[in-house]
DNA sequence: CTACTTGCAAATTGTTTGCATGGAC
DNA sequence: GTCCATGCAAACAATTTGCAAGTAG
């Protein structure tokens, strides 16, 4: 209920109004552990509001993304898909096996070390980095040979 | 003509042809020192080829990038627009500024050694990294206050 | 009640594809 | 000549927008 009040006053200060629909999709991405797209989380929603709107779930997320109660991130070279996630979680990053599509988090402090050192070199002020990995991890190098070039 | 040969080689290897699409599209993107989004790549050359179709620019810039001539670089947070550039440069990152939009290369070692590290940790094997960073310049850090949170 | 939100459908944007014609080798 | 490549238009996928009806505060 904290919880709640928590996203309605954020809300109410943006002249914004607590509805369902906001609510729900919040916890579907505040509950899971899974990295889930926009598609995704509608998939989800619907499931629980069977007349949800995926043009809903869009203004929605960028709603919340506004706010800085989720991020969006990109764990493929391509890009080709952008995941939803709370920022509650640490600074961390992504790494995509081509083999099995396995997203396995990677923590470091060297990208802020990155930008710190660009910063105090260019005076420079950082506002977010995006960073994904991808390859192969180790089940899948072991499996395959092919890209061992 | 050691680079056109080159290309020609490259393409011929892979069962491909050499047009005059290709070379032109690669020369643009070899002789720039801009960062090109497919779009920008279309426009410069339908200048110097009226008749060419931006399905070709696409189908150019994909075969290019499979034979690791150019690479396909995202440089903004919300990766909303894709750049092109030749792999002749080393390795480097860009940040964005948000102020200007002025791009700047950020050169380091430390995202290698994140990839070095994780793979000694984990046996993964790394293909590819994207790394983007945004914000304020120095220039329009002075000149706007806002974001100074 | 008033203004923000939703659902629905249509519009947009960026990219890809099918197909007949044209061109490299 | 054989196949690959091109131009064109149509298809696509992901996301956004316009608008009338619904609803939170």
């Amino acid at each position: 209920m904290a919880e709640k009040t928590f996203l309605a006053n954020k809300l109410k200060s943006a002249g914004l109004r607590m509805t369902p629909q906001r609510k729900l999709i919040l916890s579907i991405l505040d509950e899971t552990s899974d990295h889930l797209d926009a598609e995704e989380v509608y998939r989800r929603a619907k499931k629980l509001n069977s007349k949800l709107n995926i043009a809903t779930v869009y203004r929605t997320l960028n709603v919340l993304k506004e706010m800085d109660l989720i991020e969006q991130r990109y764990f493929a070279r391509d890009h080709g898909v952008e995941y939803y996630e709370t920022v509650t979680k640490g600074e961390h990053y992504h790494f995509t096996c081509l083999g099995c599509r396995k997203i396995i988090e990677v923590e470091t402090p060297k990208i802020k070390q990155v930008q710190a050192e660009f910063a105090a070199l260019t005076g420079a002020q950082f506002t977010h980095a995006c960073v994904c990995f991808e390859g192969y991890c180790a089940d899948c190098v072991d499996s395959e040979e092919s890209f061992t070039l």
